[in-house]
RNA sequence: GUAGGAAUUGCCAAGUGGUAAGGCUACAGAUUGCAAAUCUGUCAUCGUGGGUUCGAUUCCCUCUUCCUACUCCA
């Protein structure tokens, strides 16, 4: 498996702390609001790594945290007058459920920071020990001085003059670049205690500190990967990273990796830009498969346009497979094709590279079909197209569904019902040649968005869009 | 302003120092009563201008355009 690395801005070899074992990290939304597709298409790139690395034979352990403290959440409360677990249970509940609906799979521990301010309070005590922290009027600060590694993660300047469009930060910093690890609390906002006073967790120290409880080895580094969206990179990792090296002695991670954005129409979304496109409602329009397929479809470092007619596009890509599944017939396996399984793991080693996965896919459906054409009732070939459809429903989690069902999203089975009586008065008046008949039956359908094909294992009918 | 990244056919999108995967669209053919589906075939010289090289889309420099970070953000 080769890796992009962002710290050293190439692909490398994947090489484990521990044989055989992969420990993942990746940063999880902070739950004030619903999930965007932005959010969809990390967890996708991260589902995927996951998936790919289980298929070459590790063992993954995949952690995803939710920030459940914030000051975004603590705005949401005092708008909404709800308390702080009705807002964040209500978003996670609604996040894992919209990820499930993308076949993501649940991380295998996902902490909170709220579960974890003993953690983080003890990861602060140790570093103020080891002289990294300072305390002024609204919190305890990590001093950035103190680490000669900084900006080792993002590659910025050290002296740079970064202070060009600075937001007035607090004056008592020692160094704009200090950032808060406990911010002290104001009348009314949830708090915890803590030797320093009343306050809550800084954003950055939370992924610090639950890493080390929950994942940590000894060693130089505490994981292997590191991941997360690229707006990230700073300063959310370079502080994390900064926080666990000079906390421990140790490194935080081998690999950090950042998935691209997805734009919308060019523009990056935002709340400020009002073009955030939330996954609930794309969820409305399309099948949760779909989407899941579209937004993995590029490349995970690229950024990503968002549109429906490429939306449309992919689903068509996708339909070419389920018609293949459709046409075999059969839920019994043998062995998936060796060739097609290297092939397609060859390019998803390769960094994940999806365009090459997909066209290998393209191809193993374009030769079944051909080889289908030629010998309809080869039980054998079904029986392998049948594995290897098995194989890409378990590495990228696409072709999962019935493949009847798939065409029949959003038909109601009265609907059904009286499709399939159509169907079988055209094919009446086709057997008795009344084909004026038939094809008028057939635009009835087509009026009713239903496409009909012919085919020597009797007649389909798809929905149309 | 500073720092990163990107520019590939009508659209989406891989990739490589030796003349460019795949998908969508389009066109032609096979198949079909006609369609649809399926299969087959056709369709690019890689933003601009230089340089290095026997040879560059691929390396270097200029310019142009776009995106991102520096401010909460996947």
């Amino acid at each position: 498996m080769q890796l992009y690395n962002t710290i050293s801005k190439q692909k490398e070899k994947f090489i484990p702390i521990e044989k055989n074992k992969a420990k993942i990290y990746v940063c999880g939304p902070t739950v004030y609001d619903d999930a965007h597709l932005g959010h969809a298409r990390s967890a996708l790139a991260f589902d995927l790594l996951r998936r790919v690395l289980k298929a070459d034979g590790y063992q993954v352990t995949f952690v995803k945290n939710f920030t459940d403290i914030d000051d975004k959440i603590i705005a949401k409360m005092k708008e909404s007058g709800k308390t702080l677990d009705e807002i964040v249970s209500h978003y996670i509940d609604r996040y894992k459920k919209e990820m499930q609906a993308l076949g993501i799979e649940d991380a295998d521990i996902e902490p909170k920071a709220t579960e974890s301010i003993q953690d983080i309070i003890d990861f602060i005590k140790h570093l103020e020990e080891k002289g990294f922290a300072y305390t002024i009027n609204d919190g305890v600060y990590f001093d950035t001085s103190k680490d000669s590694q900084y900006f080792s993660l993002s590659g910025r300047k050290v002296d740079e003059s970064q202070n060009q469009s600075r937001v007035e930060g607090n004056s008592e910093k020692r160094d704009p670049k200090d950032f808060a690890m406990w911010k002290f609390s104001k009348e009314g906002e949830p708090s915890y205690p803590s030797p320093w006073g009343d306050g809550r967790p800084g954003w950055h120290i939370e992924c610090s500190a639950m890493i080390k409880k929950h994942l940590a080895s000894d060693g130089e580094y505490q994981i292997d990967i590191h991941g997360g969206g690229a707006d990230l990179i700073f300063p959310h990792h370079e502080n994390e990273a900064c926080q666990s090296r000079c906390e421990s002695d140790q490194k935080l991670a081998r690999y950090w990796m950042h998935n691209g954005f997805v734009q919308i129409d060019g523009e990056k979304m935002s709340k400020s830009l009002g073009n955030s496109f939330f996954l609930k409602d794309a969820l409305k329009v399309y099948d949760g498969e779909i989407l899941r397929f579209y937004l993995l479809s590029s490349h995970y470092r690229a950024n990503f346009n968002f549109n429906e007619e490429d939306l449309l596009a992919s689903k068509k890509r996708l339909d070419k497979l389920y018609r293949l599944k459709k046409r075999i017939q059969t839920d019994k396996g043998s062995a998936v094709n060796k060739i097609f399984k290297k092939s397609l793991m060859n390019a998803l080693n390769d960094d994940l590279n999806i365009s090459q996965a997909l066209a290998v896919v393209d191809e193993m459906v374009a030769s079944s079909n051909e080889t289908l054409d030629r010998e309809p009732k080869n039980k054998a070939l079904k029986y392998e197209i049948r594995s290897n459809i098995s194989f890409l429903e378990e590495v990228l989690a696409i072709g999962t569904l019935n493949a009847y069902a798939y065409f029949q999203i959003g038909i109601s089975n009265e609907e059904k019902e009286h499709i399939e009586t159509l169907i079988l008065k055209r094919n009446d008046a086709k057997a008795s040649k009344d084909y004026e008949k038939s094809d008028a039956i057939r635009d009835e359908l087509t009026a009713l968005g239903i496409q009909i094909m012919d085919t020597t294992e009797g007649t389909m009918w798809e929905k149309i869009k």
